[in-house]
DNA sequence: GAGTGGTCTAGACCACGGG
DNA sequence: CCGTGGTCTAGACCACTCG
């Protein structure tokens, strides 16, 4: 069926035989070519709606998926020496924007978090965070001086939910002297927060060198 | 099942039960239990392996999913009022890397095209694109004057694969003038190549200006 | 109202791969 | 070897929603 779509022998917009003629076509039971149809549908190239039935997708956009890994597998991978520099770590007030999103009291604190991800001694990323604490109470016990909070956090705290915002900027002073970068030289900008359930756990940005730096998808699945 | 792995009733790295016990706990088939578990492995949160059993993962990476829809509708749908200007077209020789991604003799040409996008007369995308004519014959005889090769591709020509690269870049000297960009505005880069099956459809940069971009992550599913 | 997809059952056979 | 998940069948009932 797949086949079929590629090969336009089934044409956007058009509707396609039912699943009870499918089976008769294809020789197999109904619950069959419906697991089928489920999957093409979840990919996006179906639509299927009861009664009205199943038609190829006109489609008008397309899907990329991107791992975002563990910085220091990513530098490790590339075969390079992984470092990690704490840089700040405070326990106070956020500023409205994260107080907001973590649902916080104007009083209440959180957990602040600046360090430096290294790869052969050069900078990599910038992480800039903030931490719930109320979600993530057993986060103000951690140093974070060895072990960074990105690594600590995904092996810690699930989530259930994650944004992702990408960005291009001109690098801030301080990002230029932090990441060393080249003069004129722009950052790519990872702006994440994630969720259990309901609740904020954190909201990090994650600044990288534009000369040392791409994004690159993966097949789905 | 999901809330017992964001409980963590279900740690990371521990085997759950079989299909059986769970469909008994469960008061279900054996079939039903399969389908759910399916569906957490899709997700990644669940590894299973015949004989080994099922395992809750130990998250090295989070995924971020883009949909990366049709310029004009992005636009629109922003409220603004589209614009497409062709900058150039031309049927030549394409650098050795896109005959080589194109698989074209040295001799063989491919369709150019460099065209941009604006919003309220505004400069939002440079398109610059090479398109396989051996894949796509009949993309000769478009003019693209009106149509962008975008939008006319989405909707003649289907694909099976798509990859994407993101980076920040420092702009041109003409990225700077046709976007008109602010001094040391960078620019958001995004490489696309589409294949269906084996055959390789296009190869297209889209620019953007960093300080107009930014690319927000939808939900799975 | 009736046709479509959504979902479940109860059972079967099989492929893989760990022990 | 044999327990696990992978997949299919044959059938049922149901929910939605189009016409």
């Amino acid at each position: 069926m797949l086949a079929r779509i590629n090969s336009q022998q089934w044409l956007p917009g058009e509707l396609i035989p039912n699943e009870q003629d499918l089976a008769g076509e294809f020789g197999c039971t109904r619950t069959t070519v419906n697991r089928a149809l489920q999957a093409l549908a979840a990919e996006g190239l179906l639509e299927r709606r009861r009664k009205a039935g199943t038609r190829v997708v006109q489609r008008t956009s397309r899907d990329a998926v991107f791992t975002i890994p563990l910085v220091r597998h990513e530098i490790e991978n590339s075969g390079q020496t992984y470092h990690y520099l704490l840089l700040n770590r405070d326990i106070s007030v956020a500023p409205e924007a994260i107080r907001a999103a973590f649902a916080l009291a104007s009083d209440q604190p959180a957990l602040y978090i600046k360090c430096l991800h290294l790869g052969d001694g050069e900078p990599y990323q910038l992480e800039d965070r903030w931490i719930n604490l109320s979600a993530v109470p057993k986060a103000e016990a951690q140093s974070f001086e060895v072990v960074s909070p990105n690594e600590w956090l995904l092996r810690e705290v699930p989530f259930s939910r994650a944004e992702h915002i990408f960005r291009a900027a001109v690098a801030a002073t301080e990002e230029q002297q932090l990441l060393q970068l080249k003069a004129d030289e722009p950052v790519f900008v990872i702006e994440r927060k994630t969720w259990l359930e309901a609740q904020s756990i954190t909201s990090v940005r994650l600044t990288h060198p534009a000369y040392r730096f791409k994004l690159i998808s993966r097949d789905p699945l």
